[in-house]
RNA sequence: GCCGACGUGGCUCAAUUGGCAGAGCAGCUGAUUUGUAAUCAGCAGGUUAUCGGUUCGAGUCCGAUCGUCGGCUCCA
């Protein structure tokens, strides 16, 4: 007998050669209806799993986030099998789950068109119907490429090659005439999935190098309940409403125009207006915390690129004035980074150890020429301008300084709302990228790396690991945020380089009067304008906190006559400091009210006779709350306290 | 750059198998002088993204370009 502890302390004996189903079973038929997978001693696995050892059990339904990835990665099998009925000739790359649901890459003649996924969907209903139970099975390594080499499914043999030389047997699931290679886990049968749909069919490259053929990836989502998949589409589609990409430009934070450029917005004056408020306090809050102001030149000579490493490592990525070829003539590129620039503030003079750490900081407009399918909104562009700074510090200095720029970081998106929502990736490099991308030895990175990781477990901060992901130069810790539509992106970046200042000949003279190299560290503390504003948009569905409203208050006068004293509000809240506009249209107050809300103005300012006579704004909020008759004076103190604390909501 | 979807007044959308480009909102003008999410009437607004092709005839079919959206790759 051997003894299973199951949630809440329970323990439980069974015969050893139980499987997790029959545990499952055990403990109530509905819990083993509505289980996808287990975890086992912490590692998530199979129902089918026999237990032979004491050990912890928890049963995973689709309530949980593994529970979830079984469900979905059975359903990608589901859609193979689907594909493989109605297209014999397609050939199977992989097919996981990700975060909100699951995909599968073919290499198919034609990609598949939207008739194709109704057909492909139908055909997976059948297979649901059919109620198929999935069988694991293992093979030894040689016989497993035998195997695949006789589905002809070249992709599979790649993938299982690389698992060979290990000598374990290989796992496959096979689920009715399916076969497929898979480390699952994988649900007991096919039945539990109900509700199926396929979201979106788009290329990506096999193994994610776009020097490799292009499959045709179809993503899809399913849960056990229709009802369940129903609700999901309706947060999707409410999600999408939040899209600042759609409401900046109804708001009026922003538009684009064809014949200026992918990936250049222009800033509307609301937007603009943001930005500026944004800007303004970040360089204050900065300088307040010891940084010093810089303001370089937005383009340079070849010459300083090719000091930076920049012409060697990311030309592609430049806009460049003259052609780069030519030696004989001079050439000049728009900057796309900021770091060899400011860098001369420091070279300016002989610099002593007594001067660091000096911290540089910039509002800093880059130029990048990012691919044409990658320009997104605000979030991501062609032109654009970041709160960058480079701290040049002596080596000692490092944990206090990394330590300084993250609570800076952490204050700003704090403050802005979006910290909560925030994610932390310690980026690192990958010594095997074939395109030879870094720089440095890998004794530089080791140390530079063990540096960042002891610095980021000495905080007790909770990161994901990213490798491949560092700059050319160094390390970086990436401060993650997600848009509306799940996609990922880097709000915050701060990198520590322990390679530039050598070749910018960067020196200090140190205490024993000897010439000595400083770290450096890259870093942004509110990222870059245009997509914090993005994603501020998207965060409070356009409705900014008050402190950044471009328009704080409205004051609206029930009617024309009412024309002087409404201007004469308007006049005291502007003296205030507010911003503010009046409403002298001749429309009805609902139109007005209408309106503002649908602007998200912070508060309306109704005007009437009786609000003349009493000295009293009706002050009703966005968030439809009638305040009722207030003095002006309580409004403005009121609303000044609302801005000074930079209350969130 | 690659894959897929898409592009009709400022916005949201119509326009039958290819057969007169239309509506609501917004705008302008006038009336209305208003109490917390849309007052009424009239007027104006279009080389259907651009260029080319097929056709007696193209918003509709074909090609190219530009742009938008979702992915891939890349990246703040």
């Amino acid at each position: 007998m051997i003894k299973v502890s199951l949630k809440d302390g329970v323990v439980k004996e069974f015969d050893s050669g139980v499987t997790a189903a029959d545990v499952a079973k055990s403990l109530g038929m509905g819990l083993y209806k509505s289980a996808c997978a287990c975890r086992i001693n912490g590692t998530v696995c199979d129902l089918r799993t026999t237990i032979n050892n004491d050990c912890e059990l928890e049963i995973l339904t689709f309530d949980n986030n593994d529970g979830k990835k079984a469900f979905w990665h059975t359903t990608s099998h589901i859609l193979a099998q689907a594909v493989k009925r109605l297209f014999p000739d397609a050939k199977f790359a992989i097919g996981p789950a990700i975060d909100n649901g699951f995909y599968y890459d073919f290499d198919v003649e034609k990609p598949f068109s939207p008739d194709d996924l109704e057909k492909i969907t139908a055909e997976m209903k059948n297979i649901v119907k059919e109620g198929f139970e999935i069988e694991k099975f293992l093979l030894p390594p040689d016989e497993a490429v035998k195997l695949l080499e006789e589905m002809e499914e070249p992709y599979k043999v790649e993938l299982c090659k690389e698992h060979t030389d290990k000598g374990e047997p290989i796992s496959f699931y096979k689920q009715g005439e399916f076969t497929d290679l898979c480390a699952g886990p994988h649900l007991m049968n096919v039945s539990p999935v109900k509700a199926i749909k396929l979201t979106a069919c788009t290329g990506a490259y096999w193994r994610g190098d776009s020097k490799n053929a292009q499959l045709c990836r179809v993503y899809g989502v399913s849960f056990p309940k229709a009802s369940q998949l129903e609700e999901h589409l309706k947060a999707m589609e409410e999600a999408k409403l939040r899209d600042h990409n759609k409401i900046g430009r109804e708001l009026e934070y922003f538009t684009t125009v064809d014949y200026v450029g992918q990936g250049l917005p222009v800033l509307l004056p609301k937007g603009a207006r943001v930005v500026q408020l944004l800007q303004r306090w970040v360089e204050d809050v900065e300088q307040s915390k010891g940084c010093l102001l810089t303001k370089t030149p937005l383009l340079a000579k070849r010459e300083l690129y090719k000091i930076s490493g920049h012409w060697d490592h990311y030309l592609d990525g430049m806009f460049v004035l003259g052609d780069p070829d030519d030696e004989t003539k001079e050439c000049f590129a728009l900057r796309p980074m900021t770091c060899p620039f400011q860098y001369q503030v420091f070279l300016n003079k002989q610099r002593s150890y007594r001067e660091l750490p000096m911290r540089l900081t910039e509002t800093s407009t880059l130029f990048r020429n990012e691919a044409s399918g990658e320009m997104h909104g605000l979030i991501r562009v062609r032109q654009f301008t970041i709160s960058e700074g480079h701290y040049i510090i002596r080596p000692d200095q490092l944990q206090e300084e990394f330590k300084g720029c993250l609570e800076l970081a952490k204050y700003f998106l704090d403050t802005v709302g979006l910290l909560e929502d925030c994610t932390f990736r310690f980026s690192q490099w990958d010594p095997a990228n074939p395109n030879n991308k870094y720089e440095g030895t890998a004794e530089q990175w080791e140390h530079a790396q063990s540096a960042m990781k002891n610095i980021l477990d000495n905080i007790g901060l909770k990161y994901e690991v990213g490798i491949d992901e560092a700059a050319f130069y160094g390390p970086k810790l990436d401060i993650q945020y997600k848009n509306v539509f799940g996609k990922e992106d880097t709000i915050v970046t701060i990198q520590i380089d322990m390679l530039l200042a050598e070749k910018f000949g960067m020196y200090y003279i140190d205490t024993d009067g000897q010439k000595k190299l400083p770290y450096i560290i890259h870093r942004t503390s509110l990222g870059c304008f245009e997509r914090t504003l993005a994603y501020m948009l998207e965060h409070f569905a356009g409705a900014l906190p008050m402190w950044l409203s471009p328009e704080q208050a409205r004051v609206m006068p029930l009617s024309e006559n009412l024309a002087d004293k409404a201007k004469e509000i308007e006049e005291k809240l502007l003296a205030a400091g507010l911003r503010v506009t009046t409403d002298l249209r001749n429309e009805k107050i609902g139109y007005k009210i209408r309106e503002a809300q649908l602007e998200k103005i912070p508060y309306m300012l109704v005007i009437g006779n009786k609000e003349v006579e009493e000295g009293t704004v009706s002050v009703r909020s966005r968030k439809n709350i009638n305040l009722g008759a207030i003095p002006l004076d309580d409004f403005i103190k009121m609303a000044k306290e609302e801005i000074d604390t930079k209350k969130k909501d």
